[in-house]
DNA sequence: GTCTATATTTGGATAGAC
DNA sequence: GTCTATCCAAATATAGAC
């Protein structure tokens, strides 16, 4: 049962985080959610207009805390290659501070809610990512690409790295550091 | 309705490969799909023990599709930067040619079921991966990276741009051309 | 606002005729 | 092997008391 320091409805928004994220959508019935909540199951009505809207709800919330944990402000005078690392393990790190949060958003992505829902988790980090890639352009050390293809090579490596981490391995600092180098190497002129 | 030529047993996989593409996990009941089918539902149940195993066999179905499809043979005495890019290029075609059968991918992937059934949807072509590297190593023309990396670095871009395509993005050959690039230089030493 | 009890629908699966 | 008809369980949602 979710700790009494939460609403009532942010109990219920991370009761379906948790249980999607340890067994599925299947198993993330109104019955389960609120048992985990530790409330009626009459009571989600209360507070959402179906399990939907609670889905999708929870998933708005997850997105503004990454964005907020993932944006602090960091040196954008800093060497291009620091700035890129800098922002890629901050993204990492955002993500691996709620892990059950991250498998919830890879599985609301996969859903067919999403269609509902709209955007990628991503774009609150893009306008950081542009600046940069636009920055590093003018001084030409950058490759000469559509701005979605540079997202691809930021983002997509970084997902499949903590899903590896959802799975049992565990990267060191090290090693995610040589991963932020060669993404910015592919991203180099 | 789905063509004769297909056994009543690839009916009902298609059909649930393409409902799950288009709508979700949700709307794949059994009785949509045998309607898709174009059978009855208690037919499903003489060629399948249960939904689950039905999706399951349509994911091991199609998972050997994909390698069949990917794992033409090609030159290995190229220059590793070819070789990539040839390996790289056949696996975007690949999925290219069952779009449907992408969409069921990520999707199983994300769900429940894909934790029965094992491992990730690339094993399959891993071996010429690794042939490569460590052919492109021993003339010290990559990084020393644990293999789970380079993996990384070449799939999940991959992935993330067939995604965009699904959303209507169409890449043109010289795009890809200049992704497979930037992910060689992500590799090289 | 929350609970208990219940209505309603739908889904997975089976039985038995053909 | 396939169909029709049906059972049973489970899931979403609502009603009404507290």
């Amino acid at each position: 049962m979710l700790a009494d320091a939460l609403s009532t409805k942010e109990k219920l928004m991370r009761a379906a985080v948790e249980i999607v994220a340890e067994d599925g959508f299947a198993a993330a019935t109104t019955a389960a959610i609120a048992a985990r909540a530790g409330v009626a199951e009459g009571t989600l009505y209360r507070h959402f207009a179906g399990k939907d809207e609670l889905m999708i709800a929870a998933y708005r919330q997850l997105k503004s805390d990454i964005f907020a944990a993932s944006t602090d402000t960091y040196d954008e005078s800093a060497p291009f290659e620091a700035r890129l690392a800098h922002l890629w393990r901050a993204v990492i790190d955002a993500y691996r501070r709620d892990r059950a949060g991250f498998r919830f958003g890879q599985r609301f992505g996969e859903s067919a809610l999403s269609a509902k829902e709209g955007g990628a988790a991503h774009e609150a980090m893009t306008g950081a990512l542009t600046r940069l890639r636009d920055d590093a352009r003018a001084r030409g050390e950058v490759k000469d690409l559509p701005m979605e293809l540079f997202i691809a090579l930021f983002y997509a490596p970084a997902i499949a790295l903590l899903k590896r981490e959802l799975s049992g391995r565990e990267w060191t600092d090290a090693e995610l550091a040589k991963a932020a180098q060669a993404i910015w190497h592919s991203w180099r002129a």
